[in-house]
DNA sequence: GTACGTACTTACGATTAGTAAGCAATAGGT
DNA sequence: ACCTATTGCTTACTAATCGTAAGTACGTAC
């Protein structure tokens, strides 16, 4: 019985605790696709990975992240603070202060975002001379 | 110096040709930010698990994921293909049949990307249980 | 007094995702 | 003969989501 095996037999165990259980994605209404949804979204990668290299106030967020709005900033940090991973602390000042860094469960959720993310920007060029293989058949214009 | 400082150095490398520079995702206009679209998006996570498990087939793919439409099935797919990560392969008869499988670039992203969602699926009792605290206090209704 | 910085929130138009239906060609049931 | 089902898509249409721009409150600097 291989490792893969093994892990879905257990995908729906007999029975334990509602609260114990862990979640299955391959379920359309497992709360775990929420948690996926806040952890992978477009921004949600890259404010962890920012906030993993250090504590961060908002407008340093909204610096290091290009593009990122403050709307969608502000909605990303609300799900990531509301699922646990990140921690806000703000100081009642004018101007206003607010620091963002991550908890331990934060931490542990962007060392494997981190570790996709540095797949990525590394594979970067063999995955761009597949777009130029494609291009040169298929014609211009990379897909969105 | 950390190795989170000399990556940071590495970023912005001396003018190393274009075609071998990796990625940097904190860029606005960075092409592996197509990438990351792709393979974190909602279905392409979903789509590269039940993919590293086995070659499947479109319908077979459908019924595995769930809540997932043909449409955005097919569409994850082409970028997926398009980005050297998935190999499509269609046998001429009637009625149709195409088996997908991964690429050896597809399994070393899957592999990335299995970690992160057995992260999320065990971890998802911890998650839910901030939901839980957080609803006492906020009131019903969790975080979308 | 005008401009700027901070951390948001709120409207609104633009993009994107989801739903349902259609298609082509064959096999199987009645 | 006819109706239905299957497969892997694509095409309209609608609903959700996103990005842009602006507003807010309060203080400091020019």
């Amino acid at each position: 019985m291989s490792p893969r095996q093994s892990r879905a037999a257990a995908r729906r165990p007999a029975r334990i605790s509602e609260q114990l259980r862990r979640g299955d994605l391959l379920a359309a209404d497992c709360p775990s696709r929420d948690v996926l949804k806040h952890v992978t979204s477009r921004w949600g990668v890259l404010v962890l990975i920012a906030l993993e290299e250090r504590t961060c106030r908002f407008s340093e967020l909204r610096r290091t992240i290009g593009g990122v709005s403050e709307r969608m900033l502000a909605q990303t940090l609300q799900w990531l603070e509301g699922d646990g991973l990140v921690d806000r602390v703000a100081y009642e000042v004018v101007p206003p202060h607010v620091e963002y860094s991550l908890t331990p469960l934060g931490r542990a959720a962007a060392k494997r975002v981190r570790a996709l993310a540095d797949w990525i920007e590394v594979s970067l060029p063999r995955i761009a001379q597949k777009w130029d293989e494609r291009r040169a058949t298929t014609g211009p214009g990379r897909a969105r």
